[in-house]
RNA sequence: GGCCCGGUAGUUCAGUUGGUUAGAACGCUAGCCUGUCACGCUAGAGGCCGAGGGUUCGAGUCCCUUCCGGGUCGCCA
């Protein structure tokens, strides 16, 4: 650069600046060589300009404009003037004023880039990562990392108002059992023995509540070695909140006035306070999901009553085995949907285990269905009355276990929704799932396993049932859910030393055995715990919302594929020999 | 591990019932061009059709295997 100083950005320059002489710094976004008269477009993270190299007035350096490529990092001095009207550009902020080139230096060269750097490059997902530094200079991933950044400053900014302090976790900690499967880290000075990565920091964030800490927050990465998806990385970030002397009520209203602050600070959108609340069970009731898009009705109506006692015996068998058949109403399907998009309906819900789907087109000259004939002319009408139906109405039903019958028509409901095209997205839905089951049976393990994590508190009033029903407690657990997707979830935690060894027998740990893995905790709630709560948001999901994207790939600056693989450094990767001896690890082949 | 979609030029894609020398657009290179902003015009370079095997007189195209990418189910306290 020489004694060069950057004096300006390049997009927040215009009609102030005329007759200004500038010092801009930049990449080149596109060329323009008329042959006498050259235009580049200077870019930076703040947007374009446009320079004009003129044959007539520049110098020697006019050459040098001729050898500059796409990408060429370069060091303008000039003038900025008024564009003629008719070369005004009302496409850029910019597009009012030019730089008028007096000096020219190339501060670095650039080989040909594999892709455009501009928005809509319809380029593959493994080519964007290969070169995720070219990826990253594109406009539209500035705005996700901005936001992303925006959205960060601003839950530090609420949080820290509100009294809470950012305090860092141990990245290298033990493994604990249950959850998801731990990344583990060898150790160098205890052979045979390894850190695990955190899957959140849950026990530490409880300890820091113990330790008189009262409000904690952190910006937290968090590290789980499962299958990926379009809304899930190997490692992530959580804001983690935990709270000293609170319930459930006051965990979710403190994290209603962040959300909401969240939404007005970077979006400029106003969310109406107190949020809609549904309890775990009324959400699958009405949507068969314990994250609902409530974006769109759709709802899942019960008709078990009526099924079981009709003719056709795989309703009838779903309900006496202690199942149910329920129903959603196509509105208005009956004509919309061919015979063709029906039989895809039914392949689709088969993905969910779900043995079948039976519908009723009810048209204008009666209804048609291959189940009718199983039923009463009341049973009929009764299940018409119960799914409100009308003409052109297509009734679709699951009959089946609880949990295949949710799911099915869960996602059949998303499924017709998209079809149907009833989902707006510039509507934010964001609501509370309460009283979560803070128990599940898990066949193969033959035991409970806990739903949300085996600090949760169970529900005051549920406590009895731990010893004759700990499937039907219910837990001090909630999660925020917008637009269909989980943001995250909170709950109580148990802060009675009896009550944390009671949810260990509970779940099959003997006394000793709780003692050996969560000993420390144990010991440590001996010694004056706080009633404490708190609530961790998936921010990677959180930033993906808000920028309707469908995929956190988008708004983290360096992901990982499908196979958790990064493209761009070839990690995982294999390592000398002498490290893995060193680790005291001999690789099985 | 299962299922679905995809893999052809640097990039995004087309490629008919299997049939001459595999195309287009953008990008790239060279030349011309003083008001462009998707600059224009002319010329040109660029291909292991993901890989391997098979069927066939003949395979980008059909079959099998395999690798890679994406989505999804399982999995994700």
């Amino acid at each position: 650069m020489g004694d060069w100083k950057r004096t300006h950005m390049c997009g927040i320059l215009n009609t102030g600046h005329i007759g200004e002489e500038v010092t801009l710094m930049g990449w080149t976004h596109k060329r323009r060589d008329l042959g006498g008269l050259i235009f580049i477009d200077l870019r930076d993270r703040t947007g374009v300009v446009q320079v004009v190299f003129d044959e007539q007035n520049c110098g020697d350096f006019f050459k040098k404009a001729e050898t500059v490529r796409s990408e060429y990092v370069l060091a303008v001095k000039g003038i900025i003037v008024k564009r003629d009207p008719e070369t005004v550009n009302p496409k850029i902020p910019t597009g009012e004023i030019e730089v008028s080139a007096k000096q020219l230096k190339i501060l670095s060269a650039s080989a040909t880039p594999p892709f455009s750097i501009e928005d809509n490059t319809n380029v593959s997902e493994l080519v964007r990562l290969k070169y995720r530094y070219l990826d990253l200079r594109r406009a539209e991933m500035q705005r996700n990392i901005i936001l992303r950044h925006k959205i960060v400053k601003c839950v530090r900014d609420f949080l820290d108002s509100k009294g809470f302090y950012e305090i860092e976790t141990p990245m290298l900690t033990r493994s604990t059992p249950e959850g998801a499967r731990d990344y583990l880290v060898p150790s160098r000075i205890h052979p045979g023995r390894f850190y695990a990565l955190p899957q959140s920091p849950q026990i530490f964030k409880q300890l820091l509540m113990l330790s008189g800490c009262d409000r904690y927050f952190q910006i937290a990465r968090c590290f789980r070695d499962e299958d990926l998806r379009a809304d899930r990385q190997p490692e992530f970030t959580q804001i983690d909140i935990e709270m000293s002397f609170v319930d459930v009520e006051d965990v979710l209203s403190i994290n209603e006035l962040l959300l909401a602050e969240v939404f007005k600070k970077t979006l400029d959108v106003d969310i109406s306070l107190p949020l809609p609340r549904l309890t775990y069970r009324e959400a699958m009731e009405r949507y068969g999901s314990d994250k609902p898009d409530t974006r769109f009705g759709l709802e899942l109506k019960d008709v078990s009553d009526i099924a079981a006692g009709c003719g056709f015996k795989v309703f009838a068998n779903a309900v006496e085995q202690g199942g149910s058949v329920r129903g959603i109403n196509a509105k208005g399907c009956a004509l919309k949907f061919s015979r063709r998009e029906i039989d895809s309906l039914v392949d689709f819900v088969k993905n969910y285990d779900a043995k079948g789907l039976a519908w009723i087109a009810v048209e204008e000259d009666g209804l048609k269905s291959p189940i009718t004939k199983f039923f009463t002319q009341e049973q009929i009408s009764s299940l018409l009355g119960r799914l409100q139906a009308e003409t052109g109405d297509l009734l679709l039903f699951v009959a089946d276990r609880n949990d295949v019958v949710f799911q099915a028509l869960g996602q059949l409901r998303l499924e017709l929704a998209r079809r149907l095209g009833l989902i707006n997205d510039k509507k934010y839905n964001l609501l509370w799932i309460t009283e979560f089951p803070l128990l599940e049976y898990d066949d193969e393990e033959q035991r409970f396993v806990a739903v949300h994590h085996p600090f949760t508190s169970p529900m005051d009033e549920d406590i009895e049932l731990l010893d004759t029903d700990p499937g039907k407690v219910r837990a001090k657990a909630y999660d925020a859910v917008l637009n269909g997707v989980e943001l995250g979830s909170g709950s109580i935690r148990i802060h009675a030393a009896e009550l944390q060894e009671k949810m260990f027998d509970v779940l099959g740990f003997s006394y000793e055995k709780a003692y050996e893995r969560f000993g420390f905790l144990m010991e440590a709630f001996k010694y004056g715990t706080p009633p404490h709560g708190g609530f961790a948001y998936g921010l990677d999901r959180l930033v993906m919302l808000l920028l309707g994207r469908d995929s956190i790939r988008d708004v983290i600056a360096f992901p990982k594929m499908q196979n958790a693989s990064d493209p761009l450094t070839d990690a995982p990767s294999e390592v000398e020999p002498k490290q893995l001896k060193e680790l005291h690890i001999r690789v099985d082949e």
